[in-house]
DNA sequence: ACCTTGACAGAAT
DNA sequence: AATTCTGCCAAGG
């Protein structure tokens, strides 16, 4: 077997693990996500993995909706449709500011 | 086979 | 301090 890196083992696997354990009422960002898995600065892999993920789930609850930029924004609201993230975050108790980005210094969590 | 895009982040200007 | 550009790795056109 060469050593590719599947993706679905290396590092599949590991965001899925780590969102996983994200509390409820906590968010984490995708930038330490990256570096949590030694990824780095390859952030833009994190989001692209849970993209990928939500194709592989089916039955998997993942909660991506927990996963936000480094400014608090709910980029991949539009995965969610319409507000749908914004609702589940406020749901778990998470703290909005007025400009609807997240309160990261009160909610933030980190692997 | 090359170029563009993408759920980001950090450095540079 | 705010805006712009580049870097990251992979996938799609």
């Amino acid at each position: 077997m060469p050593a590719e890196r599947n993706f679905e083992k290396d590092f599949y696997e590991r965001v899925y693990e780590v969102v996983d354990r994200i509390p409820a009422g906590y968010v984490t960002t995708y930038g330490a996500i990256a570096r949590y898995l030694g990824t780095g600065g390859s952030a833009r892999l994190v989001g692209w993995t849970l993209n990928r993920t939500l194709s592989l789930d089916g039955s998997k609850p993942l909660p991506c909706h927990r996963v936000v930029n480094r400014n608090g924004e709910l980029t991949g609201k539009s995965w969610f449709g319409g507000d749908t993230m914004e609702q589940m975050l406020r749901s778990e108790g998470v703290t909005f500011l007025e400009c609807g980005r997240i309160n990261m210094n009160r909610h933030f969590w980190q692997p």
